[in-house]
RNA sequence: GGUGCGUUAGUUCAGUAGGUUAGAAUACAUGCCUGUCACGCAUGGGGUCACGAGUUCGAGUCUCGUACGCACCGCCA
């Protein structure tokens, strides 16, 4: 036996008891003839203490030890002298009767504390020792108890979790396909899952008609602080069920999550908007609800109906298609400094605006602007009554040719004023769905229509008839739920009928042939009796990031991958012998340099 | 594929206008210290200033290139 308790539990109840303990030397601290170390494991820091005086032997060997060596030592439970609040074990101590040195450590390259002082980088190349550390891991623990809350929670309305196969067929549909060659059938490559998609709809013409799954899925596309080559969905199934069904059942596990892992009870429906009231209020399919701040539109043109508040006069807004503005509370303090600061910050070519024009509201209600000389006092309070400006508010207004891309640009001002209001703090939650998404979104590269969703989104059933006249115009009998601004999860009511799923495939672009070749499984399997069904994927990484507080999801994950793509611990991806791409049939092709 | 920022001691960083021997904190080592708990005090070791080229009498500092890291755009059905 290594040990008796854990290195947390022990409280002055214990004191008297023998007790046995091992774990990490956090650090020691000598007082003369007495050392203090310090014992860590996960489940907390017990002081040990060893006197000179009493056994001057063991207190020798105790002032040889490093920080990490892994010990193990007996003795007794004893009141500490002057106790430490700030840990639960801070009443008492161990006075150590027997050491053993399990193993020895060298230096860290870090200093495994709360608040170390490694960066990414080395910490990222020395994960193990990372993962000693409290913050991480106590965001694995978070993680944990987040998996277990899910699966209690379906797995109670009668959910069943079944795992699906990480080597599938490649479907160049989509993000780009992590490719598996395959020995046994030369030249030929399994790809591992973006999500397993088309699997669970397998599962529901199977009649399983509640399917989860806590799954690993991988796309081979460029990295961000929230995306990572292989994330784990909570992939979601339901059969015999509407929209408004899949949205109750979901919503009521965000509800459990937040009451579980957060003690949050969120009360009554989550907000629901439509994609293009979204595009209009926030220039985002994934706003930011925490404050409002929302678009006043100034000036639309086209599809978004004339409309136009500013008279003739300005060149620049006389000849934008879109004028919008948000209105910043409490900022006509900002100086003329601050704001040419602001106009740079949004003609950086991330954002690509323009300029900026402001108008800040004076304490008397008149209004000063920097288009003065182009519009009247009249005009300018017009603006302040249409936008609800308030006496000490700062008005900031964007204009463009593309009305969806200056909306955009505005999102990105917006988000970057409720940051600077401290309007985005982390521990509030505000949780939306987004619906009737466009079914397709036109794509310049390909040159033609391509699904925002994917292949098999039912569209809404009123817009069906416009497959053929106005496919552009099509809206998605699908949903986002969104959390602060971040996409959360997603799902749709799926096609469950041939015909449909065909006629989808040709708007796509597909060829009969090539649909069969791809999909057929599929078509083929609808053609067996399909029931209705849909779904919805959560993002688990995401998920436990915003309820850690975290600004990447790779604090949440054990082993992430670099910007890069690399996990520099293993330092991988590698080279493969020969011997091994010659048992694949594998030629290596780098391109020459030049 | 692109944009921005960065790379100096084990680690986190500072380094002024281009000028003598590149600093701090922490970590590490040694010593002192009987109640510490971010202990304290003293002493010490530790640097190819990412790499390559250029400008210059002289480069950590300026220029160009490369590599790597981070954030973002494209991309992510």
């Amino acid at each position: 036996m290594y040990r008796s308790h854990t290195a947390g539990e022990l409280r002055l109840s214990d004191a008297g008891k023998t007790v046995t303990l091992a774990g990490w030397v956090q650090r020691t601290r000598k007082m003369g003839a007495l050392t203090f170390v310090d014992l860590r494991d996960r489940y907390g820091i017990t002081q040990l203490v060893f006197n000179e005086e009493t056994n001057a032997e063991l207190c020798a060997e105790a002032n040889k030890l490093g920080r990490e060596f892994v010990i193990q030592v007996t003795g007794v439970v004893a009141e500490r002298y002057s106790k430490n609040q700030n840990i639960p074990t801070g009443e008492i101590e161990i006075n150590v009767n027997e050491l053993v040195v399990l193993n020895k450590s060298i230096t860290p390259p870090f200093t495994i504390e709360d608040e170390s002082d490694g960066g990414d980088d080395i910490r990222m190349k020395y994960r193990y020792l990372d993962l000693r550390r409290n913050a991480v891991r106590k965001n694995l623990e978070l993680r944990h108890k987040f998996c277990i809350a899910v699966r209690n929670y379906l797995s109670n309305l009668g959910f069943l979790e079944v795992e699906t196969p990480m080597l599938i067929g490649s479907t160049p549909e989509g993000a780009r396909d992590f490719i598996v060659p395959s020995r046994m059938n030369p030249g030929q490559f399994y790809a591992l899952p973006q999500s397993p998609q088309t699997l669970k709809q397998l599962l529901m013409v199977a009649g399983f008609d509640r399917y989860f799954q806590i799954v690993k899925c991988f796309r081979d596309e460029d990295l961000r602080a929230d995306r990572q080559p292989e994330f784990t969905q909570i992939d979601c199934e339901m059969s015999f069920v509407t929209q408004e069904d899949i949205i109750q059942t979901f919503e009521g596990m965000a509800k459990h999550l937040f009451k579980e892992l957060r003690g949050i009870d969120i009360e009554g429906q989550f907000l629901r908007l439509p994609w293009i009231e979204c595009m209009k209020r926030f220039g985002s399919d994934k706003p930011d609800m925490r404050f409002g701040m929302e678009f006043v539109e100034l000036k639309t043109t086209g599809k978004d109906g004339d409309a136009n508040i500013f008279p003739a006069g300005f060149s620049v807004f006389d000849e934008a298609a879109y004028v919008g503005g948000i209105c910043a509370t409490g900022c006509a303090s900002y100086t003329r400094k601050d704001i040419d600061k602001l106009t740079e910050w949004v003609k950086r070519p991330q954002i690509g605006a323009k300029g900026l024009v402001y108008a800040r509201v004076a304490e008397d209600g008149s209004v000063k602007s920097s288009v003065d000389k182009f519009y009247g006092q009249d005009t300018l309070q017009a603006i302040k009554e249409k936008m609800n400006a308030q006496p000490g508010d700062l008005i900031l207004i964007l204009s463009g040719d593309d009305a969806m891309k200056t909306r955009k640009q505005l999102c990105e001002l917006r988000l970057e004023m409720g940051e600077r209001l401290g309007l985005r703090d982390k521990n509030k939650f505000a949780l939306l769905w987004v619906t009737e998404f466009p079914m397709f979104e036109w794509s310049d590269e390909e040159g033609r229509l391509m699904a925002m969703h994917h292949p098999f989104t039912h569209p809404m059933d009123e817009d069906i008839p416009m497959l053929d006249t106005d496919p552009a115009a099509v809206r998605a009998d699908a949903y986002d739920m969104v959390c602060n601004g971040i996409e959360v999860g997603g799902g749709s009511i799926r096609i469950h009928d041939p015909k449909l799923q065909a006629k989808m495939f040709e708007i796509l672009g597909f060829t009969p042939e090539k649909a069969e070749e791809q999909f057929g499984f599929l078509m083929n399997a609808f053609k067996y009796g399909a029931p209705p069904h849909g779904g919805l994927a959560y993002g688990l990484d995401r998920w436990v990031s915003i309820f850690a507080g975290l600004d990447s999801i790779r604090d949440c994950i054990a082993f992430p991958k670099n910007n890069s793509g690399r996990d520099v611990m293993l330092d991988a991806p590698s080279f493969v012998d020969q011997k091994q791409l010659d048992e694949d049939f594998i030629a290596i092709n780098l391109p020459k340099e030049d």
